[in-house]
RNA sequence: GCCCGGGUAGCUCAGUGGAUAGAGCAGAAGUUUCCUAAACUUUUGGUCGGAGGUUCAAUUCCUCUCCCGGGUACCA
């Protein structure tokens, strides 16, 4: 259906709302909104859209100034040509008392402030970026967030990690902002795969624990997933050989052929029933795996309000679809099975024929029961992509059976985590394993710090490698596009130079070793001071970077996109990165000027220490 | 077949209806008597998959098309 347009606005310039929050978008600049109410005084015919603004921009590079304005964006609604609109900009604001010079150049207007305006609109007080209301209050909800969901016969691997990484991220984006967050796991610790390691085991394990082996305990139960599969396999193999004409018939197809998945078929329906033998091993096998995962999860610094088993989940969302059924919403097929016609998005079996569970009706369920255990505003999934489709089913189900809070469903489709080598295959044992990622992770860090820091071995040395290294890795995840599709390059990730966490901590290292030596030297911090003296571009460029932190959090959180943050933090800190190399600070020429330049950086570290915390990523003492 | 992503520098990825499309890595050349060189500076490198259309302006929006990935289960 095509969009009617206004009249008045013709083409396409000014659809876009005016006052739409973006990074790099420059709201708080006295000259810019005192240019809004000038252009309102001088259009008192234009009929303003509510809470209209000019918005400033920061400069392209290759412009001389600080801030910029596109006239092509109001142009339209004074009714004037873009280029009359901007010298009209230009005069006015060349006669600002802010301003040093403005200058018209096609339709943009180029505008150099006077240092003192640039630091008093952004870093002089503290509280006007750290402390900006990104939420208002009427906007802030309560909001569910499930993420890492893993299943309980085998360890993390890398796309958990990414899996983790995004759910405790976002959640704390989302808290950083204003809203109440619960952040929840649901773990699958019952089902077939599950009996497979406990088949193997039971077979081989030969009352192996990991407090007999040493091993952890996840991967632990892992070997035994994997030991099940060549089991399987040799099986499947003999299977075939012995019976010609079953070699073109899957291997999920023969799997109750085979001796090994009658046996595991037969222990689930077993675990079902509730036999105690093998009640108790599955207690006993999840225990291990429990521990594991708590180690695994205390290292990423993942926490969980509350744990959902699916063993007590599972049999949820049957009187659901029962209670769907008599009311119409779902029709019985003549096979029996309950069925969901969904339109466009097809039919879906939601009972089958013979009345057990599917995984929708499970998790048609578990949302119910979420819903009613926590109440709310809205419920988020930090799931893979390949399940788009059944999460647009479930949402559309949940509205049709009436649920007004099924409009308030979100689904966070994440991208899968390739290898230079390709996909990562858990059969074929080319994934790489969380806990071996950490380690590896921290011992580069911890020797790429030993190797800098010469004769004197900081007694924090394994903290600060631990800091690095997750922090190197968080970042790396966190920096693409959570839809994308992203490679993972063991070699290439393990570097701490350029687009890197450690290249953010280090600006941050940097302020600390300078806040330390200022102590040692027993300077005193003055609050007083004279921001007319940053008058370096270096200055002024990184004041007007970190007026951007509070918008930058507004659309990371619109956007659910951690992403955007991160793309911030690594301007933020490159723009330190430049003024510490252009503008010395302890040995700056006077006291006045390194009062000012030290509290400047001290402005920037609170930002990239929030920035950082936000991507629960911490900040080393020192690198 | 149908549905949903994606195709931008050698590689990995940003980005946008507007000024000369960016970053990191990789390649080349520099910077340390001075607060940490995990840094900084300069430089090489692009028909923004292809073709039409809308627009004063398209890499960005629309249509078609080609390639890649995922989905399309009484699996999870």
């Amino acid at each position: 259906m095509p969009k009617k347009k206004p009249r008045w606005c013709g083409p396409r310039y000014n659809q876009r709302p005016l006052t739409e929050v973006k990074k790099n978008t420059i709201m708080n600049f006295k000259c810019v909104s005192d240019l809004s109410s000038f252009l309102q005084q001088q259009y008192p015919a234009v009929s303003f859209p509510a809470a209209w603004q000019v918005v400033g921009d920061k400069c392209p590079g290759n412009m001389s100034g600080d801030l910029t304005i596109n006239c092509f964006r109001f142009a339209r609604l004074f009714r004037q040509a873009p280029d009359a609109m901007a010298r009209e900009v230009a005069a006015f604001l060349a006669g600002h008392d802010d301003v040093e010079t403005a200058e018209a150049v096609k339709a943009f207007v180029n505008i150099t402030l006077r240092p003192g305006a640039v630091h008093r609109d952004t870093v002089a007080d503290p509280n006007r970026i750290l402390g900006a209301t990104i939420v208002p209050a009427a906007r802030r909800r309560r909001i569910l967030i499930e993420y890492s969901a893993p299943n309980t016969n085998k360890p993390q691997h890398l796309g958990h990690v990414r899996n983790n990484t995004l759910g405790m991220s976002l959640a704390a984006l989302l808290q950083r902002v204003g809203h109440e967050v619960i952040p929840i796991n649901l773990v699958n610790d019952r089902g077939i795969h599950i009996c497979k390691s406990m088949i193997a085991y039971q077979r081989f394990g030969e009352g192996e624990t990991p407090a007999s082996s040493g091993i952890k305990g996840d991967h632990l139960v892992g070997k035994y997933y994997v030991r099940f599969n060549t089991e399987l396999k040799r099986q499947l193999d003999a299977l075939t050989q012995a019976r010609p004409e079953l070699a073109d018939r899957s291997d999920e197809d023969l799997f109750l052929e085979t001796e090994l998945g009658a046996a595991t078929q037969k222990m689930l329906q077993d675990w079902e029933a509730g036999v105690p033998v093998v009640r108790e091993l599955w207690q006993l096998m999840n225990s291990w795996v429990f521990a594991g995962f708590a180690q695994t999860y205390a290292r990423m610094g993942v926490k969980f309000a509350h744990t959902y088993l699916e063993s007590e989940t599972y049999l949820l969302g049957k009187d659901n679809i029962l209670d769907g059924l008599a009311r119409g919403v779902f029709s019985r097929r003549d096979d029996g099975a309950i069925i969901a016609d969904l339109g466009k998005l097809g039919q879906k079996v939601v009972l089958r024929s013979d009345g057990t569970s599917v995984y929708i009706t499970q998790d048609i369920g578990t949302t119910i029961r979420k819903y009613n255990d926590y109440h709310p505003d809205t419920q988020i999934w930090v799931v893979g992509d390949e399940q788009i489709h059944h999460f647009k089913m479930l949402f559309e189900i949940l509205r049709r059976m009436g649920f007004s809070w099924a409009d308030n469903l979100y689904h966070l489709a994440y991208g899968m985590v390739n290898l230079p080598s390709g996909k990562m295959k858990s059969r074929e044992g080319t994934v790489v394993d969380a806990d071996d990622l950490f380690a590896e992770m921290a011992a580069l860090a911890r020797a790429a710090t030993l190797e800098r820091c010469g004769d004197e071995i900081p007694a924090d040395l394994d903290e600060r490698a631990e800091i690095i290294g997750m922090g190197a890795l968080k970042f790396m995840l966190l920096k693409f596009n959570p839809k994308t599709t992203m490679m993972f390059d063991p070699q290439a990730s393990l570097k701490f130079e350029g687009d890197t966490g450690p290249y953010v901590q280090y600006a941050g290292a940097r302020i600390n070793s300078i806040a330390a030596k200022a102590a040692e030297k027993g300077l005193v911090i003055s609050d007083d001071v004279n921001w007319e003296l940053l008058a370096a571009p270096e200055e002024k460029a990184l004041s007007i970077m970190a007026s951007f932190y509070p918008a930058t959090l507004a659309e990371a959180a619109e956007k659910m996109d951690c992403s955007v943050l991160v793309g911030y933090l690594l301007d933020l800190a490159k723009a330190f990165n430049r003024f510490y190399r252009e503008c010395p600070v302890l040995s700056a020429e006077d006291d006045a000027l390194r009062q000012a330049r030290m509290q400047l950086c001290f402005r920037i570290r609170d930002l990239l220490t929030d920035g950082l915390n936000t991507l629960t990523i911490g900040v080393p003492a020192a690198m």
